[in-house]
DNA sequence: TGCTTCAAGTTGTACAGCCAACTTTGATCC
DNA sequence: GGATCAAAGTTGGCTGTACAACTTGAAGCA
């Protein structure tokens, strides 16, 4: 069996790569407390042999948990279970609508303003565009059970808020039909920082001008890396929390200045 | 030459593996423009040909600079640039001391408090430790070019604290000592909110009881996913943000209620 | 012009093997 | 009893090979 190949090979009935299927798997017996808090996985040969795969894609699969803060990894020993698990996607942290579900609530959203028009520039620096260029403006106030929690103010190129602007109005999630319509959204930038609410904000959230709040500002990208949106969001006090997992090998996260 | 292996083969002669410094030739590379903005990278098999290496190699290296979202990579073309370079390593996120040099600023400590004892229930769980077991407990209030940014309050378990306790007590720095006492710092867990300042904080930042604070906690731990350092950080509105880049290839980040 | 088809180029996935570096354990020795 | 050393076990690192999946641009055709 030299050379089994991706999907054409032996396994092939699921969907996805060999190893991330794997890695879902691990996950899976991970947080059903197959191994115990604290315990010890097998060694890389042991699973390569009980899944009937080679030693590089188990080395795949782990490395996977390993980034997601699931597991340890160091020479000499084998890989000790850390977290009991930690289902968040990437797709959790894109769309309030997901992350809502995920959380057991009951997402809402009411479209206050949409408009369309030529980008002003720092719109168009956002979204990698040329100055004037006509782009989709979004503004929305969420809610969690009928709670405001957010303002969201996105803006999307044309191409993006075409498919917007053709949804139903009540729509309450806009990322998942973006999904449908065949949009791959690959990569995210989110910056958190702390802003004072403006009279807008005030108004929407119920809060006084100038109270404080999280705002966390995303940047996403498809997979050749043009921006499909950009979004600036500002949570009320006490509603969110934002946690990252960094480690020596792989660093996403950095701090900056103001 | 099949199977060459990590430091006794060709190279070696700088430190660490051969992936990493080449990761770090073509961060470099990248940094300087030699690829344009937006430009494309040499094709995997053109990389390995120049750097003498495997294509598995020059695989690694990449797979390192994708996580950190400096390139693209897809299926069928060439990668392309995205960011011109981010710096920002592991460690600077880590300690206070490396981020502020990084900045350019100086970087200032003064030590508020020190003292040892019996962790409580909460301070047990935070270090992974049992409650009653010694730990070191330190507060500082940290300076960039003399102003007052942050109110740091770290813990550590004894075997770390006995380290720290043995310092000058001007030294700025405490992260970097225990680096050269053969402290590995491998992992760490960062959670970004906000909250008020209570009276100590606003005495020592001097602001108001009450006013926003940006809230980052973090737990640090060995390779071997033992703690230790836990820490709340505390910075005055407008001195920090924090960006993290997440792919739909690998997430370590999330968002949380409350 | 506009469309399809094809071929070349590139990255993704998977396999196999080898050695190095490190951890742990147990045996040996003093 | 305690330190030292050797061996086994495990992960990290690197190479080589093969094929699949995808992108792109050019050729060909209507």
């Amino acid at each position: 069996m030299a050379g089994a190949g991706a999907a054409g090979g032996a396994g092939g009935r699921a969907a996805g790569a060999r190893y991330r299927r794997l890695a879902t798997e691990l996950r899976e017996a991970i947080a059903s407390g197959a191994y115990g808090a604290g315990g010890r996985l097998p060694s890389e040969e042991e699973l390569a042999q009980q899944h009937g795969v080679s030693r590089g894609t188990v080395r795949q699969a782990l490395a996977v948990l390993r980034a997601n803060g699931l597991v340890t990894s160091r020479r000499g020993t084998r890989r000790v279970v850390l977290g009991t698990a930690r289902t968040q996607s990437f797709f959790e942290l894109l769309s309030f609508t997901r992350w809502a579900r995920a959380l057991g609530e009951v997402p809402g959203g009411r479209t206050i303003d949409i408009s369309s028009g030529p980008a002003n520039p720092l719109e168009a620096e956002q979204l990698g565009l040329e100055p004037g260029t006509q782009i989709h403006r979004v503004l929305r106030l969420r809610t969690l059970s009928r709670v405001p929690i957010m303002i969201e103010r996105t803006i999307y190129p044309e191409h993006i808020g075409a498919v917007i602007a053709g949804l139903d109005p009540d729509a309450i999630s806009h990322t998942e039909p973006l999904a449908d319509q065949g949009v791959v959204f690959a990569d995210a930038e989110h910056t958190v920082d702390l802003v004072y609410a403006d009279d807008e904000d005030a108004r929407l959230l119920g809060c006084d001008p100038g109270s404080p709040l999280m705002r966390e500002r995303r940047r996403a990208t498809d997979p050749a890396g043009t921006p499909l949106e950009w979004s600036d969001d500002r949570y009320l006090p006490g509603t969110v929390s934002f946690t990252v997992h960094n480690s020596a090998a792989s660093t996403a996260l950095s701090r900056r200045r103001g």
